[in-house]
DNA sequence: TTTTTATATATGCTTATCCATATATCTACA
DNA sequence: TGTAGATATATGGATAAGCATATATAAAAA
C-alpha cells in the first residue's frame, strides 16, 4: 500500500466505471463481481479489471464466500478519502444501476451464508 | 461546457499538479501563471497547459490585469464540486509551495490595479 | 471417491488511445 | 523591444478494452 496523496485517489475515481463500481457498492454495503457485471452491464474482465485497480489502491477489499468473490469498502479508510466517497455516493447517479440488480431477482447469490444450513 | 459527471471532475484532478495548482489557488484566492510557476518550480508551458485544461473543464476562470492573467475558482461550482476543492484544499500540502510563494517577495506583481493611481 | 463439467473470477497479451512533458514558436501587452 | 502567457508539434509512457486463457470452487457423473 503505497503512500497516496489526493492525485492518486482522484486518479482511482477519474474513471465513469470506477465511479459507478464505487458508489454503487458504497450505497449497497458490498456485492460480488457478477452482481457489478449485471447492475453495471459491462464485460467481466473489464470489471475484474478495475476491481483490482481498486483493491490495489485500497479503495477496496474482497473476500471470496462459496464461488462468489464480494468487494467492500474498507472501514479503515483515511477520513478525507471516506468523504470522498460519501461525496461520490451522492453525486453519481445509479438509478439504472439500482434497477438492473433489482431485475436480478433470483439471479444474485444468497446474501446469508451459504453453510449456515447444517 | 459540457455536463459532467462526477468521474470528469475527478479526471481534472487526477494530475499531481493540478492538484497542487487548484489547491493554492483554492487558499490564495488568485494567482497570475509566474507565481504558479515560482510557487510549483514548474516550467511555463507546464503550468499554462495545465491551467488550460482546468480552465476548459470550468474549474477555473482567468481574467488579464495589465500584463498578467489571474485565475480563480468560479463562485458558482456545483455544491459537491466546491466541497471536494475544499476537500483539497485541507488534504493537499502546500507547505513547500507557500515557502516559494513568500520568497517571491517583490518579484510578485503588484495585487493592488495598476491603473488605480493616474 | 475420483473424474468430469460448469460457473465465477483473475490475468497475460495485444492494440488503440489518451495524457504529460519538452521544445519551439506565436500572440498580447507594456 | 522585452516580458507574460498561450499554443503547435513531437514523443514517451500510462491506461483502457478485448480476447483468450488460467485458476478456483462447486456440482454432476462415473
Amino acid at each position: 500500500m503505497p503512500e497516496h496523496n489526493p492525485a492518486q485517489w482522484f486518479k482511482a475515481l477519474a474513471d465513469e466505471t470506477r465511479c459507478r463500481i464505487v458508489a454503487l457498492i458504497a450505497t449497497e454495503g458490498e456485492l460480488c463481481v457478477c452482481e457489478l457485471m449485471c447492475a453495471l452491464g459491462e464485460s467481466q474482465p473489464k470489471i475484474s479489471r478495475h476491481l483490482a485497480l481498486l483493491r490495489s489502491v485500497g479503495l477496496l477489499m474482497d473476500h471470496r464466500r462459496g464461488q462468489w468473490v464480494y468487494y467492500h469498502l474498507p472501514s479503515d479508510l483515511p477520513s478525507w478519502v471516506q468523504v470522498l466517497v460519501d461525496l461520490l455516493k451522492e453525486a453519481q447517479d445509479l438509478n439504472d444501476e439500482h434497477q438492473r440488480l433489482m431485475r436480478m431477482g433470483d439471479q444474485r447469490p444468497m446474501r446469508q451464508a451459504i453453510s449456515c444450513c447444517p
